[in-house]
DNA sequence: AAGCGAACCTGGCTGC
DNA sequence: TGCAGCCAGGTTCGCT
């Protein structure tokens, strides 16, 4: 499901029902998800209280009184909805008004309030951990990640440095955590159409010092800002089934210019390309033969 | 050593 | 209607 805008909008909806609550129970109904649960979960979550709700990429991370954080991974399927008991369900919530429970109804935190948070998860691609809060940045997660793409540090200098010399695609390079963490297959399809640079081009082309190429970088950094910025404004894309931790949908997949867009003629006016769908890392790629080079 | 493809899992959609 | 095949927002492993 969710690449960093996604992310985003499952922590502000998850941030003003959980922060300074406490965790009164936690049900936890399987032994594993991508990975195993770390030892005593449950016993180390409940009576904690929840400080804030943080995110790194497409990681949430809750900081706890205990002074661990619960780091979450939604995987591909994740997905949080939260149950008020006093509040009837909007319609089109994934549960429905009784509350009953889904088979892939993984983890269940009970708040003192009353309210329970469900995290849902098909495909079991994501993870939940606990680790201190002193080293977090040093732990297993976290000490080979790339950088924030929406903290002030992703410029073209950096850009340039980081894919110098590098032979992989464009593409390949753009989702590569390590290097820029919280991209995803949509918004890299999104940036490169909007930066005009084809996903096939070797990455390391874009270090060029002089030249055409030599403004590309900085085009390229100020576009993923621009495309994941407005992404989370509009609370993140909803396909197939990705909702709100309200039930409600994300409508940035409206906003798509190539990806899931095969066949369709280029929105650029002065185009008239047809947008292309190939494999690429695995993964599907769409874009713009015409206008992306 | 970087750069691929496969694997991990389930469910939804398409087409025969 | 049934069923096979393909596809999916992520990450990690293992083989060149």
């Amino acid at each position: 499901m969710p690449e960093l805008p996604e992310v985003e909008t499952v922590r502000r909806g998850l941030e003003p029902v959980m922060t300074g609550q406490r965790l009164v129970r936690v049900e936890q109904n399987r032994p594993d998800l991508r990975f195993p649960f770390p030892p005593c979960f449950r016993e180390r979550l409940e009576g904690q209280t929840v400080l804030s709700l943080g995110r790194r990429a497409k990681y949430l991370l809750v900081d706890l009184s205990s002074d661990e954080v619960l780091i979450m991974h939604l995987g591909m399927s994740g997905r949080f909805t939260i149950i008020d008991p006093l509040q009837k369900q909007k319609p089109g919530a994934f549960h429905h008004e009784t509350g009953g429970t889904d088979l892939h109804d993984h983890v269940i935190f009970h708040l003192e309030s009353g309210v329970r948070i469900i995290y849902n998860d098909p495909r079991r691609f994501g993870f939940m951990d606990l680790h201190p809060r002193r080293g977090l940045e040093t732990s297993l997660h976290f000490k080979s990640m790339g950088l924030e793409p929406l903290g002030n540090k992703l410029e073209g200098d950096r850009i340039r440095t980081l894919f110098e010399g590098k032979k992989a695609p464009l593409k390949a390079a753009l989702l590569d955590q390590s290097l820029i963490a919280g991209l995803g297959n949509i918004y890299v399809c999104e940036a490169l159409y909007r930066a005009g640079l084809s996903p096939k081009r070797r990455a390391g082309t874009l270090s060029a010092a002089r030249g055409a190429m030599k403004e590309k970088a900085d085009v390229l950094a100020e576009i993923i800002r621009d495309v994941l910025t407005e992404a989370v404004e509009a609370g993140g894309s909803s396909l197939r089934d990705f909702a709100q931790t309200d039930g409600s949908l994300g409508y940035f997949q409206h906003r798509f210019r190539v990806y899931d867009r095969e066949g369709e003629t280029c929105p650029k006016k002065s185009c008239g390309g047809v947008i292309k769908r190939f494999v690429q890392s695995g993964r599907s790629t769409f874009y713009c033969p015409k206008c992306q080079k």
